[in-house]
Order: structure tokens, then C-alpha cells, then sequence
DNA sequence: TTGGCATATTCCTGTCAAGGCATATCATGC
DNA sequence: GCATGATATGCCTTGACAGGAATATGCCAA
């Protein structure tokens, strides 16, 4: 699964966020989303397949990690649309919300 | 249906990156891309509830271009993640700072 | 108003992926 | 080895969505 498909479903892209607070095991992933195992386990199975996360092993506990490789491939394809929401801001005035 | 699952569909980030050239008649597009005509047209209706693409009416044709506000939306929401491959440059595995 | 071109919509079907539940695997401590 | 906790996998059902073909709508010209 590529990783625009990956990142199409929400709970995916929770599970990113937590991974940016660092190395989490999966228990704890299932905790914070108060979401079921199974669910929690085959979500962060596609995440791997898309290389958006890696796993190490530490006993009987899985660590899962951000990888963020396809998020800077992302990063690089938006970058030739830079340029639209660049025009658009010098265009129309600044009412894009930069705040947010 | 929100831009990341838009996204997610090949054809329709083809679309998007033909609209880089500018304004362009639905049927160009099909040209374009050697896709069935209606199917051009359900893909463009994704994108357009999407916000991603705008529409006007140009007596029988509909001139499509590209709007860009959700992908600065994604570009946004990048961002929290840029310091990760920021940190993968400079030392590897090294994720301590929580700059957010 | 009729005909023709451009585009959208509808219906149908197949496929793929998510959710839920049960169960399997794996490592650890006793 | 056995029980236990942590995580993964398998099966099943369901729903969403893409593809294809046919048809409908809308606009224009003659």
C-alpha cells in the first residue's frame, strides 16, 4: 500500500502523531486511541508495509517508531504546488491562515 | 471526502498535476490521461467536493484549475513531521527534542 | 426546434479494505 | 514446561468506492 493510501484513514495518521512524542509500544498506541488490539495491531501493520513506521522488538513488547522517509517523499511531491498557494497569498491579500 | 483520501487515488493526482499548467477544459483532461470520459468526470466531482479543483462554466464546457487550499492544509500538516527528517540529517535516532 | 458536441449522472458489478471477534504466536517469569 | 501478558493473525461480514456501459443534461448553432 502506497503511503497516500496509508495516510488516507484518520486513525493512521493518530497513530503518527503519538509516534512523534518518540518510540511507543503498541500497548500503549492501543491506549492512547482507545481503540481494539486487533484493530490497533493491523493499522500499524499497514503503516510498516508503507514504511511509515519501523518496528524494533524488545522482549515481549513491539516499539514502533516514525519513520518518516514517504513523509519527506509527500513533502516533495506538494512542492511544485508551492508555488499556487505562494501566488494566491501574494495575490488575494494574505487571508490564507497562517495562524493555524 | 476529505483531500487525504481524495489523494489517494492515482488518476486524481494525475488530474491535479495537469491543472499545474493552468485552466483546463474537462475533456483536455480526458485527452490527457486516455481515460474514460465519465470516469474523468466522477474523479473531478471527488476533487471538486474536495475543494481541491474549482469549476466554471464556459458555455458547454466546464474549465477546470486547481485550488490549492487543502494542500496547503497538507503542507500544514506536515509540518509537526519536517523536524523529523530534519533530525534523521543530522543524527540518526536521535528524537529527544520535543520542539512541539 | 432539432441536431450535435461536451459533460454529468445513473445503474450495476466486482473488489478491496475496515471492524469485530476469536484465536494464534511469542517472550518472560515461575 | 506452564501460565501470563503483549501482540499478531485469520475469518467473516459489511460498506465504500472504482470501473464500465448506457443514458441524461446542458449549451450552442443553424
Amino acid at each position: 500500500m502506497d503511503s497516500f493510501t496509508a495516510l488516507a484513514e484518520p486513525i493512521r495518521r493518530d497513530i503518527l502523531a503519538l509516534l512523534r512524542q518518540g518510540e511507543q509500544p503498541a500497548g500503549a498506541l492501543v491506549d492512547a486511541l482507545a481503540a481494539p488490539q486487533p484493530s490497533v495491531s493491523k493499522h500499524l501493520k499497514v503503516l510498516r508495509a508503507a514504511g511509515l513506521v519501523r518496528v524494533r522488538i524488545d522482549g515481549p513488547r513491539r516499539l514502533y517508531s516514525l519513520d518518516p522517509t514517504p513523509l519527506a517523499a509527500l513533502d516533495d511531491w506538494l512542492r511544485p504546488y508551492r508555488a499556487f498557494w505562494a501566488d494566491k497569498l501574494d495575490a488575494l491579500g494574505d487571508h490564507l491562515n497562517r495562524s493555524d
